[in-house]
DNA sequence: TTTAGTGCAAAAGTTTTGCATGGTC
DNA sequence: GACCATGCAAAACTTTTGCACTAAA
């Protein structure tokens, strides 16, 4: 996914009803910046080592309301810790490579039809699903 | 799931090469007599409140052990902390409800197919996935 | 006897919270 | 001025680790 530009994030902040604080654009410029995902410290580290002063209750402030608005999406694929991500908008998934840890997105999600066919024999009525997939990447295929 | 009796636990741990002690066919029961999933904590107040005494650190010992070796599964749907369940094998996914916190198995998964198609344009190899499907059980829904 | 497992307490790590201060409309 | 956001430090929590002790092959 192409990097998002400063314009871009505001107007993300703006749609999502979140006054764009000095912090918080940091933390979402950190985040778009970001290659793959991060975790809350790791942004903190980032800014702290570009000489950007964020306490780290506040990025873990921002990065809790930017997930509740939907400005960013968080990831739970390493225990104990949540990682964030800058996503694109609508339903989709994550191809995570177990050599390097790039993440690539994954439109177009086709289990809805199958889930809701699985689940119907139960009762069950899915509402929502995350799916995180662990593989290869290209360059790691090589390798 | 049924509940699964204390000798085929046994028969799990001998075939995961896990010393049968009395800790850890203690935490073992204790997860077979979990309706839903539980937490390292939850498993050690439970046995706590039985009279059990098995030390907080050796449950996480425990866990991680059998995770490890495949006898229980670790989901990470809550974060911060990990739940674990005692499952049927073989490759298979979860139905959780957001209101009771039920959790169902799906067997079956039909991803695979479509996972590799769609991987495939991008070089990606999918070696594995989690899926989990929050949704409203039928209890749940009825009210 | 030798090894693996346990308990306890301390430590490590992430995340949250209280409260005083600072910015913004 | 009212209100929201921030920084800092302390606290809360989950999980891990060190080490002495115990149980088991």
């Amino acid at each position: 996914m192409g990097k998002v530009g400063t314009r871009e994030l505001s107007t993300r902040l703006d749609r999502a009803a979140v006054r764009p604080t000095r912090q918080r654009v940091l933390v979402l410029e950190a985040l778009a910046s970001e290659e793959h995902d991060a975790t809350a410290q790791e942004i903190y580290a980032r800014l702290r080592k570009r000489g950007e002063h964020v306490g780290l209750a506040t990025v873990y402030r921002t990065l809790s309301l930017l997930t509740e608005r939907n400005v960013v999406d968080e990831l739970s694929h390493r225990p104990g810790e949540s990682c964030y991500r800058l996503c694109s908008t609508g339903h989709h998934h994550h191809l995570v490579c177990s050599e390097c840890h790039r993440v690539e997105e994954l439109a177009g999600c086709e289990i809805d039809e199958w889930l809701a066919g699985a689940s119907e024999s139960r009762g069950f009525v899915p509402t929502s699903h995350t799916l995180e997939v662990v593989g290869l990447c290209e360059a790691c295929l090589r390798d």
